[in-house]
DNA sequence: TCAAAAGTGTTGTGTTTACACCCATGA
DNA sequence: TCATGGGTGTAAACACAACACTTTTGA
């Protein structure tokens, strides 16, 4: 008999940095080591909820974007006998997430570019969210899971910027962004620093994750 | 605990339709029903492998392109309590199908649209497979997976144009699928039926999987 | 000579890219 | 008035879609 875990990615953007929930273990195996928020399925729990329970059981938030990714299961990738690992991805709005409690160190918001050692074969998972995150923002609108309620077409370019790794064109960028229909004008200025305020823009009707183009 | 099974839709195009191949259960639950090759995976094996030895049991083809496709894990698809399946879709050119023995009618290639009742959840998992082939004849040269050795261009057309389920330009698909740098023309001729022969092309080097355009 | 499938280019339309300056604000 | 990020349009290149006739063969 196997056991069945589901490991959740938990994925963020905070200073323009695309950054990783991670969890450090307290036992063994890989006891000290950085690891996904996850844990065992009971046999009871649907995978989707499960997935769903690890992420607000560690970030208190609930109903974000969860995607299942991939099913790892090579033979030893535990030490203590086989399990199986369904994967899946969420994403975040900084906005929404809790602050930890005072001197909590064992949560952190880890860079994706520069984690430390995993435990088991997690980095392999966060590489592969990565990048099937990446993929998705050619041809969906996934990225507008990490918006707030109101954001600028800056910060939105920004989240692109920083998932992709790669610099984009302003005047392009906007073309493209304004024709979505899931995206609108609210008619609000947002004023930060000392420059012109940008317009404020909303998610539209249902935030549902669409394939465009 | 939980029970661990893999599922594997294979995949052929046989008679200008999309076939799936199908095992008759004989014992309980769903006696008599059809459902996809599949069964428990043990506890040294890896899941890949475990689908290909899957593949390889009913279909006796070894290395073909098999990519995991979903893990399924509603609590209650297995009747005799939980069981999760990680799914696979593999694809196999009909070349390589050995015939079945005489008067076995517990196997069967059974067309992707035209499916009798299936046992579990096995026809979600074979309309998943299927769109997702569908969509991957779009950003990748996939289809040639369903190709024998040497093969003419309105036959890959046809590969197409099944899978997908409308007509396409020959022109333009002609056009398209020619700069592909993994075919290439043999100089040879096919000749069938009373009209022109057609051009012979063959995969090029790796016949891998590869993202276009 | 006929039927059947193979083969072949051009034109228009829409999409994507590259690119540089003015605007509104607060200090 | 200056520094800062917000905001805007156009032209060239390219990709994609529509479309019809000629060629080779075997019967």
């Amino acid at each position: 008999m196997t056991g069945l875990a589901t490991d959740v990615v938990v994925f963020t953007i905070r200073d323009q940095c695309l950054r990783v929930l991670l969890v450090r273990r307290s036992g063994e195996p890989f006891a000290g080591r950085w690891a996904l928020p996850g844990g065992m399925v009971p046999a009871d729990e649907a995978l989707d909820d499960c997935a769903n329970r690890m992420l607000g059981e560690k970030t208190g938030v609930r109903g974000v974007y969860l995607e299942q990714l991939y099913s790892f299961g090579a033979p030893r990738r535990d030490p203590r006998g086989r399990v199986v690992s369904v994967s899946y991805y969420a994403l975040v709005p900084p906005e929404r997430i809790a602050p930890f409690a005072d001197g909590d160190d064992q949560l952190a918001w880890m860079p994706a570019g520069a984690l430390p050692e995993l435990a088991f074969d997690h980095r392999d998972i966060v590489e592969l969210a990565h990048r099937r995150l990446a993929a998705k923002l050619d041809y969906s609108n996934i990225a507008l899971q990490f918006m707030g309620e109101r954001f600028t077409l800056s910060e939105l370019q920004s989240v692109y910027e920083t998932i992709l790794g790669e610099p984009l064109d302003k005047r392009n960028f906007r073309k493209r962004v304004r024709n979505l229909p899931c995206i609108e004008d609210t008619g609000e200025w947002f004023r930060a620093g000392k420059h012109r305020p940008a317009r404020l823009f909303r998610v539209t009707r249902s935030d549902r994750v669409e394939i465009i183009k």
